[in-house]
DNA sequence: TTGAGGATTCTC
DNA sequence: AGAATCCTCAAA
């Protein structure tokens, strides 16, 4: 059996009003979500609307994201690479909303490993935005879903802080607004997703 | 109507 | 390094 998990839900003045303020913050918190499962938020990236030409609200609101201009607290769920589903928590900011790109696995784990067949560590069940909302059975038809309220998944927080420390780097996989430091993690987690391979064109590391 | 380009992951 | 895979959006 796993324990059994104390929580409250989350205030949606935290979620006001930048996405690069709201980020952070929800580090520690848990996605709750169907049969149980449920995660740490340990990594995350920020995205913020007209400001931020790497995110999908750059150019204003259209069809595919029309929640990210919704309230606060709702899901914007976006189908990458015709394949993967990705999360993101709306802000309040106009076309602002941070992705959650790494969970550590706490509850439900059982309905995480029948999700996402192959993956042989738990560690690596949510280990990447791709991963997680498979393992957590998000998708595009959860696009719009309140957090806070009493649907099916669900923004908890347990009383554990976010790192007063979080480490901070530019964000994966985009190619403009590369520049900014808009990711972040928790220090020492195993479960957070691993670094992009080394583009050609790009330096090495130094070492 | 067309086509280039993805906020990724897995395998070779 | 390349593939999988399909939707979105800007441009024509």
């Amino acid at each position: 059996m796993e324990p059994a998990i104390d929580a409250a839900p989350v205030a949606r003045s935290l979620l006001e009003p930048h996405a690069a303020q709201v980020a952070p913050r929800l580090l520690n918190l848990l996605l709750a979500g169907a049969d149980g499962r449920i995660g740490r938020i340990v990594e995350v990236e920020a995205y913020a609307g007209a400001e931020d030409p790497a995110a999908h609200s750059y150019r204003g609101a259209t069809a595919r994201n029309a929640s990210m201009f919704g309230p606060a607290g709702h899901l914007y769920v976006y189908l990458s690479h015709g394949i993967h589903h990705c999360a993101n928590v709306v802000c309040s900011g106009p076309g602002h909303g941070v992705l959650i790109r790494a969970l550590r696995p706490l509850a439900g784990l059982t309905a995480m490993r029948a999700a996402r067949p192959g993956c042989l560590r738990d560690l690596d069940l949510c280990r990447g935005p791709g991963r997680l909302a498979r393992a957590m059975a998000i998708d595009r038809r959860h696009d719009g879903l309140d957090l806070l309220g009493d649907g099916p998944y669900r923004l908890l927080d347990d009383g554990t802080p976010p790192p007063t420390d979080p480490e901070t780097t530019p964000r994966i996989g985009i190619s403009r607004g590369t520049e900014k430091q808009w990711r972040w993690s928790v220090p020492d987690e195993p479960c957070r997703s691993r670094q992009p391979r080394r583009s050609r064109s790009s330096p090495p590391c130094s070492a």
